[in-house]
DNA sequence: AATGAATGAGTCTTCATTCAT
DNA sequence: AATGAATGAAGACTCATTCAT
């Protein structure tokens, strides 16, 4: 596989000028990244989409890598930081409020920055990344885990943990494919009929009781049918 | 964007000779793209492992984009041979073992050779690729589709077009993840638990009625549990 | 230190026009290096000079260290066979001759391409070929160890190896000296004077008895009036 | 060979606290060369090491060179002080005691800091420090023709000058290619051997006479073995 | 058809040096 | 006087691609 070049931050800017620098550069880079795609994108571009010389690029960044790795990282810290919202917004709510929230939040963050997440999730190469992929993952798991944990009397789960994996991975994957690749499922009114499909499939995974009042096609009606 | 080279094949190879020498090439790409990564494959390189020259590469390859992009179609094929082969086999079975089978080959599938399938993941950008993604979706959902308006009176589900989608992506996704990124999860004996729950959620999913006789740990199991 | 780079040839140039190919980037690289000094030396400007393409030279040659070693090793291989060809010559000479044809030989070989030496000596940073330079000081201490040897009964040494050490390294340093600094001592008759001064330094090192027939301006005129 | 540049110290520095800069700025750039070799040292680097701004370097040295050649000027000053005080403590010595002093001299100023010596000797490229070390070689040879005018009664040679040039080159280059290339002749008590060599080739250059008394393998022995 | 030498645009990166603060 | 951020020319080197043989 060859050696992957450094992608730690070469020096923390501390002082103003500096900061504004090293902020032009992300910024640079995740606009060239989308505009020019991966492999167009070179420091040089950068350097001078951020106004900035190519020198200070590398007083700052090692190595291109770097800077895409900067990039991710800021996503990234974004997305947390709407995963973590969503889960303090939830956590007093009943379970079938707070998982339709969640699929609701989750596809927020699929829009935060559509063009670079696609952008990332496709063409950029994840090597050296895979740890922090895995370890968001995990991350996002032990978060959904204390959620499903502090509802557990609404629902029925054998293994807390395997089931936090099944719905971290099933609602990412679903609302990143819907936003992705099935714009018109999202579109308009269609919208509410997915995020309903999906927190249904969520709520029947967890066995969450169907509502009493409402009567609809729902968990519901068919409880009452069910054989014994 | 920028133009993008063409991925065409250049000529058919008629000749018995030269379907061996673009055979060769293919699987020369996809071994050097394996050891190499993305980055460090190089057609000179592809060429030399390949036992063939630069030159009769370019006599069959018009550039490097389609030499990947025949490694991805390559392995494309074998998986939609998988999936194909998985809907003939599972056709005729009720939905619940149906389901069961899918889940397990669709683990199968992310076996058929997985570091290149993690390279292709991972590291191969995929610009120009997306309609193939996009077709391979729309195909699989196909697929499904038909599949479970052949079982439809098992079912109860609304929109089948939407339900194909949610289970085509959610399932892809659990054992994509599961292979790729939690390998305890389907290490030894846990792989049963595993597919029982991937294919749990898939049922519930689908309001197909829990097996009333069968008593294993699954959902016949939970249903007598039940408080109502 | 830090890693030095390769300096092994790339691939051996078989075929005519690449060897053709190989030769005029060596012979450039030395044009290049006397004109211009090491430091303005680019791979570039010597593929120019070259008059070949900077990938050509790159296919031949792994770095620009690589081109410099080349150069030296060629001019290293010419000197090393005045340096044969001398012993041939005085193997059957008597020693007085013997080392003035040698001293005579040191001159003629620092004027094989004096810029080029010059630029060898001075300016080239020698690291990685300290153990070449120590080989060929090993290699000329055992050419004329042998030498000496085979002479034993005309010269009085104990210590064979510390004499050829001795005056390898002398002769060496006394030619390369005078050519290099002091070309007026070289100039005209005196380089006859030199000669002399030089191989009466060796002889009497030897203890090589003065001719007592000859008479000329040299060690046998002196020897008579010695006063014991 | 194109412009070189200035290599003048920028401003003397009057105050005591400039002086120490300047001080720990060369102590730095020989201490970077030592390390990293001449490639590798950069003026950020030395700026770094001698714990002073890239700014404040720039006040002292106009260039790169100029530190550099501020080093070598150092180190040879060291050297030239070492060649000075050899020869006042030779000064009254008989030439066979002063000639054996100086060879270990010699020895001695080759491991005044031999890391350096060596990095100054193989790495530095010495352009524009030629009038430099023509201008020593020359100063060396000057007050070697002194000593050896002040013991003329003692030697026999025809024309001082060439004896100083040639003794000078000789020594220098016995010690220098001993103490580099042949450490094996300078451990323990090999050391004697080497001196008492290289002493007798100087004496015996000078045709000093042997000495008379001491009875042992020298030139008195022989003379009276000689033929005629 | 095959070969592989040749090409050269373009990439990353370094580093001596300047200059605003 | 000092600082260190910024500069940008310049260099080493890669690699997809062409084309004469």
């Amino acid at each position: 596989m060859g050696r992957r070049p450094q992608t730690n931050p070469r020096k923390t800017a501390s002082q103003k000028r500096s900061r504004a620098t090293v902020d032009a550069l992300v910024e640079a880079t995740a606009r060239v990244l989308i505009r020019e795609g991966y492999d167009r994108t070179s420091t040089n571009r950068i350097a001078c989409v951020a106004g900035v010389s190519i020198g200070s690029l590398y007083q700052y960044f090692p190595s291109k890598e770097a800077l895409v790795a900067a990039v991710i990282e800021r996503h990234t810290q974004e997305l947390s930081r709407v995963v973590r919202e969503t889960y303090l917004k939830i956590a007093a709510l009943p379970i079938r409020l707070g998982m339709r929230e969640m699929v609701t939040a989750a596809i927020a963050a699929h829009r935060v920055d559509p063009k670079l997440h696609r952008i990332l999730d496709e063409e950029v190469p994840r090597t050296g990344q895979l740890e922090n992929v895995d370890a968001a993952l995990q991350n996002a798991c032990a978060l959904f885990r204390v959620y499903l944990e502090a509802h557990r009397d609404e629902i029925e789960v054998a293994d807390l943990d395997l089931a936090a994996f099944v719905l971290v991975t099933t609602v990412e994957a679903l609302t990143h494919s819907a936003v992705l690749h099935r714009p018109d499922i999202l579109a308009g009114e269609n919208a509410d009929a997915f995020v309903d499909e999906a927190t249904g499939l969520v709520l029947r995974y967890l066995r969450v009781a169907p509502t009493g009042g409402r009567r609809r096609t729902g968990d519901g009606a068919r409880a009452t049918l069910r054989p014994s």
